[in-house]
DNA sequence: ATGAGAACGTAGAACGTTCTCCGCGTGTTG
DNA sequence: CAACACGCGGAGAACGTTCTACGTTCTCAT
């Protein structure tokens, strides 16, 4: 009412008195648990109306649940994971659950004190998003508390994953460069984050596809690979190897929408039109590839669908199950004016000659 | 050691048995409280360290603090907001404090069931960046929580504040354009977030720091303003209107790098060039800003600074500061290739008919 | 009528901290 | 030498839930 003195918080005790009821039976309310008549519950519900009642949670936290879920990743700056997040909040709507992010930074270390950190504060499930911590901290961490990683494809070891073919992805924006009449297909990819201990990452099996559709395109002697760093500038700096070397590519992949910008900015300032004289499909479908006119070419990836399949996996988990199960997305390839048919300029030098990674 | 049994948590009660003192004492040591001797402290450390301790947030929070802090913010696919956010990190960096990010969505009460989920969860303190959620809203919750908020005027409440002088940003940005020669620059602006309740929001400022730079070059009556949505969408509607106008500007202020992206993909598609026939400058300064060759010039509003400022602030409110803080920091014209001297084309008409908004 | 269950509620002990007293030694002072 | 202060450490009561036991009452077949 009045907004008078700081108002100690409505506990579940004054909801008791006031209902005329046990704190016991009140919990139970709340938990929905067994031993509560119709007649109870509306008079508890009434009381906890009228009196504003809120759970503490950290009270909570001390016997049971939280109704907390962390969201574990590396920066808030990657456009792909607002996409997962939304999926993963859409997937709690509707549950008492509220969704946390832990942006942990970069390094091991940093990423394994924020896991902790969501331990300690009795967080009921982690969702790790992207191949950030190790794998054995993952499995240490799902030890304790619930766990479904994003991202990589290694044996999953008490915790369940979600993650996309990449195999498939690369196979399929090679056949659409193939397609239209590619031959000397590049691929920007990147050796991933240093320290990282994940054998079976995206990054691998994207490059592993793609050397795989090379090869059954008949394109073998034409793979060419340049592993750069992370986002624009690691695919500037790969774009710019690619471009300048001899033959030289006529369609590049990138493994992320990001390093494909960092593509078209090399080719830019090489006076190399994009899809004229290169061809360039990017990975992840962010919002990056219809941003500025670009209308970047672009693997989709469901960024939303694999964060909802995560908050699925995690309630399971919460319900009880135990064994470990993996969710796998399919790609598709989002055609935008990126990618043209070869031919369509006359810079084409006609040697194919070979060149491997 | 070994992994083991799932492995009950250590507990404060069992590094007390271990160093041979009360759990008083160990309580005392880990928050270095009075009444405690060197030799004991050592004692304690290592047992706690022997055992590897870590404390149960939940725990504390029944009692004290929870070292925990949230960040509240509507989206995550801001990129302004990655920056504000490393900077909270930053400014928490050294002390026990760890930075949660809570995603709450765009509409009011998402916002205040985010917030509240923060205050039951016993977070120390929160900041709210952008103006989301309603002033009484904030006020009400920094009754029992320490709050900072970043980005509007209004007058504080019982809680601090860190802004931005958009009127200053505005004026720079005029005053640069106007330097390049250029006389009929418009504003793409936006009427903000629906169902906010915040008066003096940046852009209301923004808005009126470009009428009164205007107004001071003696441009007043060049002033066009459109107010259009968040984003890129907005941007390019906004553009367009621009843009098909008469007479047409010759430079265009967005409110936004996004807005700006979109004014941009509004001038591709209507054949304009940038910065041949249009001057564009946005607003953060964010990666956007750099990204695909855009280049494109932009006032920096130190989003980093503002994030660590708002830290330092919270972290003075949980020391016992009571007295509301407001922090102001200064916007800067970072000069790119998207802003560029009149007259270096002839769409110059001449004619300068004025347009209001 | 009687006893067996089911249905409904309650008491009270955790959970892991924090923090207010309280007491014990050891000087220090009048 | 009594009185007292001070430095150090401990006992134990919260904090707001959950949940296991355990009563009590009701239902219903025998």
């Amino acid at each position: 009412m009045t907004r008078a003195r700081p108002a100690r918080r409505v506990t579940i005790v004054d909801v008791a008195a006031h209902a005329g009821v046990s704190t016991a039976a009140v919990s139970k309310v709340l938990r929905n648990a067994y031993g509560t008549s119709p007649a109870m519950i509306e008079r508890v519900r009434a009381s906890m109306a009228e009196l504003g009642y809120r759970p503490h949670a950290a009270a909570r936290g001390m016997r049971g649940r939280t109704f907390t879920v962390g969201v574990l990743l590396d920066s808030i700056r990657n456009p792909f994971f607002a996409e997962v997040l939304d999926g993963v909040r859409d997937g709690f709507d509707g549950t008492d659950y509220h969704v946390f992010v832990g942006a942990a930074g970069f390094s091991p270390q940093d990423q394994r004190a924020m896991a902790d950190a969501m331990v300690d504060r009795q967080m009921d499930g982690i969702v790790v998003v992207g191949p950030s911590i190790h794998p054995e901290d993952v499995a240490d961490i799902a030890r304790g508390t619930p766990t479904v990683v994003i991202g990589p494809h290694d044996p999953v070891d008490g915790y369940d994953a979600v993650v996309h073919d990449e195999f498939a992805g690369a196979r399929a924006a090679v056949q659409h460069l193939h397609a239209l009449g590619h031959r000397r297909i590049a691929l920007a990819g990147t050796l991933g984050t240093p320290g990282n201990r994940w054998a079976r990452r995206p990054e691998v099996l994207l490059e592993e596809g793609y050397r795989a559709a090379m090869a059954a395109a008949g394109l073998g002697e034409h793979v060419r690979v340049v592993h750069g760093r992370q986002y624009e500038e690691g695919g500037r700096e790969s774009g710019t190897v690619l471009l300048t070397g001899s033959p030289r590519p006529t369609a590049i992949l990138a493994w992320t929408d990001a390093a494909a910008l960092g593509v078209f900015q090399a080719a830019s300032e090489l006076g190399i039109g994009v899809p004229a004289d290169l061809s360039l499909v990017g990975y992840n479908n962010t919002s990056l590839a219809t941003l500025t006119g670009v209308a970047l070419t672009s693997v989709d990836q469901a960024g939303a669908q694999m964060g909802t399949a995560a908050a699925t996996l995690l309630l399971e988990r919460l319900e009880g199950r135990t064994r470990d199960t993996v969710v796998t997305t399919t790609p598709q390839v989002v055609v935008r004016r990126s990618t043209a048919a070869t031919g369509t300029t006359g810079t084409t030098d006609g040697t194919d000659r070979a060149a491997a990674s």
